[in-house]
DNA sequence: ATTTAATTGCAACCGGGTTGCGGCAGTTTC
DNA sequence: GAAACTGCCGCAACCCGGTTGCAATTAAAT
């Protein structure tokens, strides 16, 4: 398990406690391409809890392990966040949900776009999601 | 009532019937400054039932009377379309999220910003929506 | 080893969204 | 005008993602 050794060293890192939930998880999201929901890691993780792997990710966003992000199918999708240091709005990038095949897709070298806002608000976080259709689908 | 009037005329030459209950949605939504939720329109609107104001969303939605926007809220948010024809990407605006007063505000004059897509990605519609705080929560 | 604090599983709940169905209203047809 | 048709509405029930209270367990601190 040399995976589960890295989801440690990131734990760590951050500053949270190891618990064998914790890696699994870890290891769920850094293994997986494609952002995931709460039950894309309750059906992978089958053997853990739905609320268990709910507090989990909320852990890891508070320390800026995971960001989640919200293409607007009703379920939210978390990724590991990307850099060694805190996820900050220039991060953000780019994502694409494809309205046919029901996936969404990370374009992690285009970072989301922002915008001058008027004078008073100030930015925190970025959404920036595209829908349409993805080349897998367009194919057939 | 020459609010209705006008509510009426749209519903008329978007093709949909015109029923008392479309006309107090529209009514509604064209009165409010800011996109408004299934919820905002139930209580605003407390003699039509629920499912009522969701299936009359449903086919403003279809014939594009209306467009969704997602705020990460995790309830969506329903406006008025722009221009007189069809909603396009070049319509769609930018959202404000706040996340002290959790108002969702709609900066019309800005464009949602729409990013060159990797080949074979083609773009349906685009949500783009910043967090952070409002003008006024930042005063107090 | 004992104490203390955090983590986990279970079950139950919440709220937004959605659907089935029966009744009602407006139209069309004869 | 009556019958048949079609679409709209209210009610109640449901679905599902997310969330919480609580008791049991586990990890860290002393």
């Amino acid at each position: 398990m040399a995976d589960s050794q890295k989801s440690i060293e990131i734990l760590e890192r951050k500053g949270v406690r190891v618990t064998s939930i914790r890696i699994l998880v870890m290891e769920a999201l850094t293994g997986s391409s494609r952002p995931m929901s709460l039950s894309d890691l309750e059906t992978e993780l089958d053997t853990v809890d739905k609320s268990s792997i709910f507090r989990t990710l909320e852990v890891f966003e508070k320390h800026h392990i995971v960001h989640s992000i919200d293409d607007g199918t009703g379920s939210v999708k978390y990724e590991v966040c990307g850099g060694r240091d805190n996820c900050t709005i220039a991060d953000m990038h780019t994502h694409f949900y494809c309205e046919k095949c029901n996936r969404t897709f990370c374009l992690k070298d285009i970072s989301a776009p922002l915008v001058d806002l008027p004078e008073g608000f100030s930015a925190i976080s970025v959404n920036y999601i595209i829908k349409g259709i993805c080349p897998e689908c367009r194919r057939i």
